[in-house]
DNA sequence: GGTAAAATACAACGTTTGTTGCATATGATA
DNA sequence: TATCATATGCAACAAACGTTGTATTTTACC
């Protein structure tokens, strides 16, 4: 294991000063950390050719509660692996409510850039570069998010104006929201994005553009996602949050690695658009960097 | 992942035939393949919101003897990609575009996922604790956010529409953005989004804001930012990314843990606002879980 | 609208879990 | 060798486990 474990130094470190029976606990935990995560203590003990009570004992000679903290750390170890992140801050401060909130914060956002880590997996980076090559082959790319992804659609498609005019946004009022579909054919992809529970009118869609034959890329929630059926292609993400809600910054995230890959096919033509598009909002006066005086 | 599992496919091949209740327990066991090894079944049924004889009932269906033995699989494959994972991560045999790809994809999404632990950082915690505090105590929030923000802004919104009506999202055709702020008064308080290069027009509605003696709280990228100036109190987030755009993710994030905080101050009354809000939409017809018939 | 069948919730079962108090074994000191 | 503190094994405990049969709800069809 790369990362810094405390745990693990902490038995080591007190390791000498241990009784037999508990050293020979100790060791076993330290060969074996995984075993620890998956079989039940008694299972462990056995294993490890010592009673069940002597890991309660150990648990307790390293200063914790009992064995459950230490299953409970090497479970953490196992769903932190991939991500590499040990940023386990345990400072505790401030006042109860406060820290209440802190704590609830810095477990969203924990979770969050875990989340947006593992997607760093060789299966999903392979999905991420398919995905853009399909992208980058198409004569034009809609794209379509409604209710809660409706931020990534959008986000995907700014952007991509900005280099050029490869983009439609199936969005609008008074039920128009499929009608840029209507002069779509099979040259063309469908950028879907949906996720659990999903908007009945994007699976709608996406139906259609399938029969208009376009080809459909979909960043989705999971592999029985119902986007998935429809797809030839299909990027995951997770969607689960310490809160109430969703969270939509890994799709968010993996749209805006599609558009860094999209920009990155040839950045010279990037370099270039994006140059163009600077000069047309600076003639609208469009951005500012001080305060600006109200206009009138 | 790359490597073949059986059993995975296996689910996601009986997925179609399966009832409601299983298909919920099939879900969750296949985007939290971890979990099953980690947790009980009984924890793992309440994480998926199942009963536990559902998870038992899910083996038996896949024609295994009980649910020991998709915990049994799904440890093992833990146990396999401890030595797996390292060993593939060398293998690079891809071809040299697609190789590219994937180091600036896993540059860009290893740099966004820092970039969201690095708001753990006690300075950071607590002024979203502040801001959150100010968002509860203000009669309504008008949240703004235009051009690229537009995203960060309407989710939010989106969000918080989910838990009652407190929100006012500034936006609009023809001009009238700002319309929203025609009422707006001392009581209430504006969320700003607002990243270099800023619109001038939100720093525009700010100020006007401002005058009208609202609060304001500022979700933008930097200390000298112009927003910082005119907000009570603004949250930073960085924008940097490996690419030719900058990110929203740590934006979004952001946002999400205000939504997250701002339910969290009365739970009971954000899970009965999400109640209502779900039986709404669920007599709406607005999702759907499998690939519906077309309209006609 | 009524009915049969499928799906689901519930409650109780016997196991197994992690823990604890107590009896026994061990080994050092006097 | 006697004595004592520590280390270890054992047995019993409540709690949680996975499973199962039954009651209830939901669904689909006539």
């Amino acid at each position: 294991m790369l990362q810094a474990d405390p745990l693990r130094d902490r038995i080591v470190s007190l390791f000498d000063g241990m009784s037999p029976q508990l050293r020979q606990a100790a060791r076993y935990i330290i060969e074996h950390p995984q075993e620890v995560a998956l079989v039940s203590m008694r299972e462990l003990a056995r294993n490890a050719g010592v009673q069940p009570s002597t890991m309660t004992r150990l648990a307790k000679f390293l200063g914790l509660a009992g064995y459950d903290d230490i299953r409970a750390h090497h479970a953490e170890a196992i769903r932190f692996r991939v991500d590499g992140f040990a940023a386990r801050a345990m400072q505790h401060e401030d006042s109860e409510q406060d820290m209440a909130a802190a704590q609830l914060s810095r477990r969203m956002l924990q979770g969050l850039a875990a989340q947006i880590a593992r997607l760093t997996e060789p299966a999903s980076l392979e999905r991420l570069s398919a995905a853009a090559d399909r992208l980058a082959q198409a004569r034009r790319i809609f794209v379509l998010g409604l209710r809660s992804c409706h931020s990534v659609a959008w986000h995907f498609h700014y952007v991509m104006t900005l280099l050029g005019e490869k983009t439609t946004h199936l969005d609008g009022p008074a039920d128009t929201v499929g009608d840029g579909l209507i002069r779509a054919g099979a040259e063309d992809v469908l950028l879907a994005i949906s996720i659990n529970p999903y908007a009945l009118h994007s699976l709608e869609l996406a139906q259609l553009a399938r029969e208009k034959g376009l080809g459909i890329v979909a960043i989705t929630d999971s592999e029985v996602s119902p986007l998935v059926g429809l797809a030839d292609l299909a990027i995951l993400c997770s969607t689960e949050s310490q809160s109430f809600f969703h969270t939509l910054a890994p799709a968010l995230a993996i749209s805006e690695v599609l558009c860094g890959l999209l920009a990155n096919k040839d950045r010279n033509a990037a370099l270039s658009a994006l140059q163009r598009a600077d000069r047309h909002l600076l003639s609208l006066n469009t951005y500012a960097t001080a305060i600006p005086r109200r206009r009138i």
